[in-house]
RNA sequence: CGGGGCGUGGCGCAGCUUGGCUAGCGCGCCUGCUUUGGGAGCAGGAGGCCGCGAGUUCGAAUCUCGCCGCCCCGACCA
């Protein structure tokens, strides 16, 4: 690949500017446009086709797993959010209301759905009755609203769209495997399709979602070394069962509250996308997501271009037949080197080139987006090759996030180590704690970094708290997050 | 929500300090011709309530006040 600094224009270098690098790639490969409300994004095709291909995953993966769909209204009344102490402290300040329709005042505010709990655990409320109404495995495919005071498009704007799984079971124990269920579809979607390597792990309580017993998460390492939390899976207890009245008379005649679980992604997904695979020359999607997998450029004097296409219009069938997503960009207006930048810059995963001399030598150039490496494939069993091309690609992509994830990880004995590894290098800093509350504050304060989660599989055991020394319960990871 | 910065054709900017003549430049866009294996060239052309609203003034892109939006930095969050 040639040097970046002549082919990219437009876009700040990611060593100069971060935010502006973010900034100019999704706006330049048009995934999405401000609109006219303030925190809300206009998510534009392709960055709509990203969202519908995670979407398709995930789907997939939650009907295998026995859940159904369902939709759930937009209005929460008022009242809903009472019911569960921690669950209105934690929302209230980002809800927005509707306090006023059809001309007149409303008698009882709706709030406009920062997430389903409450609704959802109202209605469940009516259908379990009886242990023979349990598991209840249902999710969502929603928007909901977040008055959020510092926005980042497709990290965090005041609406955006997600999935939400809510879950009902007769059992804790049940409803607990559902949690590390969900959680390892997570983990599993957003490794092999998205090809981002997660930290799993359990949620420290101060990190906790607003009325879970216990919260869990993927978390994933953006290129400039901030965390990112890219799914959480919760285990509820009780708590909106007692605050929703849902109660079932199990096997033993017993009248029980049941155990609910909610875990949920959303169109984040798009913004870990982008800044775990981008580069200087723009976007680089992972094939299995990628709305274009391959961009075919017919190259060569215009003279010659209709031996060229004589060649070429086969090829795209064969390629197209074989399922694979193929872009022919044949316009003329446009020289090839334009255009290699252009598709370079969306993030297609290949391109490939044919010419007059391609077709004498019964050949095509292909060029890796993720590497710029360039190779001459035979036309014979093109798709076959392209196939393992994007297999390949999707591969070499996780490996290299993971070895960055590597490169960037470290490990602190201490406040001031920590302090330092932050500060200096970035990353993920794997870190002991004690268990107090007052120790994870001080190293918040202090270094503005947070216990990411407790992973289930650290690199190492941390003897001694970072922060006050003591032994410690758990090995946690810290990390600047978005 | 606090501190800082910025809003001028689609995009990036100049002009503002010191108010005044036809608001300019690069890219992009349109037309034509020549080009096309890593962002082509020439010629012609279209496109502006200068973020919004008040005010000062004979006159405002320029000065004043208010509002809105975006970006950066902090406190809260998928």
């Amino acid at each position: 690949m040639p040097s970046d600094k002549d082919f990219v224009k437009d876009i700040t270098p990611q060593s100069v500017d971060f935010s502006r690098w973010y900034i100019d790639c999704i706006r330049k490969a048009e995934l999405m446009d401000y609109s006219p409300v303030r925190g809300c994004i206009v998510f534009r095709p392709d960055g709509y086709e990203l969202w519908e291909r995670i979407q398709a995953g995930l789907d997939r993966r939650f009907k295998e797993t026995g859940h159904r769909n369902a939709y759930f209204p937009l209005f929460i009344p008022e009242s809903f959010f009472e019911k569960e102490k921690e669950h209105v402290e934690g929302f209230n300040p980002e809800l927005p209301w509707v306090t006023e329709a059809g001309g007149e005042k409303l008698e009882e505010r709706l709030a406009i759905r920062p997430t389903s709990e409450t609704m959802i655990g109202y209605m469940y409320a009516q259908w379990i009755k009886s242990y023979r109404d349990l598991p209840v495995l249902i999710n969502q495919w929603a928007n909901v609203v977040r008055w959020e005071k510092r926005t980042m498009p497709f990290l965090r704007t005041s609406e955006f769209l997600w999935q939400e799984g809510h879950t009902a079971h007769a059992t804790e124990e049940e409803a607990r495997e559902e949690t590390m269920r969900m959680l390892e579809v997570y983990r599993e979607f957003v490794e092999t399709e998205l090809a981002i390597p997660v930290y799993t792990g359990e949620k420290t309580p101060s990190e906790r979602f607003a009325g879970a017993v216990d919260t869990y998460s993927v978390e994933a390492m953006m290129k400039d070394g901030k965390a990112l939390q890219a799914g959480t899976s919760h285990y509820l207890g009780e708590n909106f069962a007692r605050g929703f009245d849902i109660q079932f008379l199990d096997k033993d005649n017993q009248l029980k509250y049941a155990h609910t679980t909610s875990w949920g992604v959303s169109t984040r997904l798009i913004g870990a996308l982008i800044m775990v695979h981008g580069d200087d020359r723009g976007l680089a999607f992972p094939p299995k997501v990628a709305p274009i997998q391959v961009v075919f450029i017919p190259v060569g004097p215009v003279k010659l271009r209709e031996k060229v296409m004589a060649r070429y219009d086969a090829l795209a069938a064969q390629l197209r037949a074989a399922g694979i997503r193929i872009k022919e960009d044949t316009r003329e207006e446009y020289s090839p080197g334009w255009k290699y930048n252009e598709y370079e810059m969306r993030g297609v995963p290949l391109r490939i080139e044919l010419g007059p001399r391609d077709v004498d030598n019964n050949a095509v150039v292909a060029v890796r987006r993720d590497t710029g490496e360039k190779l001459v494939l035979s036309q014979d069993n093109l798709a076959e090759q392209v196939l393992k091309l994007l297999n390949d690609i999707q591969s070499a992509m996780f490996q290299k996030a993971a070895q960055f994830r590597a490169e960037h990880s470290h490990q602190a004995a201490t406040l001031a180590e920590l302090a330092e590894i932050i500060s200096n290098k970035g990353g993920f800093v794997l870190a002991g704690w004690c268990g107090d509350a007052a120790c994870e504050k001080q190293i918040k304060d202090e270094t503005k970094a947070t216990a990411r989660n407790i992973p289930f599989d650290p690199p190492a055991q941390m003897p001694h708290c970072a922060a006050c020394g003591a032994q410690a319960k758990h090995t946690v990871w810290y990390a600047r997050a978005y």
